[in-house]
DNA sequence: CCCACCTCTGACGTCAGCGTCAAGGCTCAG
DNA sequence: CTGAGCCTTGACGCTGACGTCAGAGGTGGG
């Protein structure tokens, strides 16, 4: 696959493949006028990179992880990076939940005011 | 309280409460001399500004909805606008428990291949 | 009154994850 | 063979949430 069709399939830019390439991320074949093939799995991998991006993760740490997430294989180093990811990711559904949650108080907050509001205003239009 | 006092307080940098306030986020009152001093509910407010930041929403989109949460009076666009972060957050959450989840299979796979040469091992050295 | 420590404004620095532009080369359907 | 549309490298731009530095002034315990 060229480059354009693997942005395509996985929702992101040329730019953005070149960018993962640049880091270590992602690698591909040059033919020899020097363009980038890629296999099959690199959308699925590509895939992976945004929602490890999305989870908070740094490119470097991606870098470091991502071999173990496709082989299979992973040091202990490697195991222990990924634990405290997962961690670092649970605390971050809880913290993000725990926001959620005040903001729907609030918005039931600003609803109920407004009824209250609303009640007033009918009360003093029959007054 | 002073800006040092309420950065300690909310565990951010007095840089940051000065930022807040140039965004519109933050208010203080201001000495004679020019020194910033801040009310009781300051370490509070600020403590929402960084939960939604760490929500993912914009110093613009936190200065529109901030007032109403700490108010609790909302117009009809602040509602909408609290209710669009509060299902983009939701989303957020369904994401990272989904990446999550891989995650952990992704360990628990790697888990698996390690015993397994564990036991490649064990085999060889026995045969 | 002094001195250590806090605070002020203004302005430039940083870092990541790309966007964008320039100037050129490749590909392939017609 | 040609032109539309892909691709290449290199390099600068951008945005947000601050960090950091400089040079100056406020503040309060002893």
């Amino acid at each position: 696959m060229r480059i354009g069709e693997v942005a395509a399939a996985a929702g992101v830019s040329p730019r953005s493949l070149r960018y993962y390439e640049e880091r270590g991320l992602l690698t591909s074949v040059r033919s020899s006028s020097g363009q980038r093939h890629y296999a099959q799995d690199a959308v699925e991998r590509v895939r992976w990179i945004q929602a490890l991006y999305a989870a908070g993760l740094s490119s470097r740490a991606v870098a470091e992880l991502l071999p173990c997430v496709h082989t299979g294989v992973a040091t202990d180093a490697m195991l222990a990076g990924l634990s405290a990811e997962r961690t670092r990711i649970d605390t971050q559904i809880r913290d993000l939940t725990s926001t959620r949650d005040r903001l729907d108080a609030v918005i039931a907050a600003a609803n109920d005011h407004s009824r209250e509001c609303a009640a007033d205003r009918s009360a003093s239009s029959t007054a």
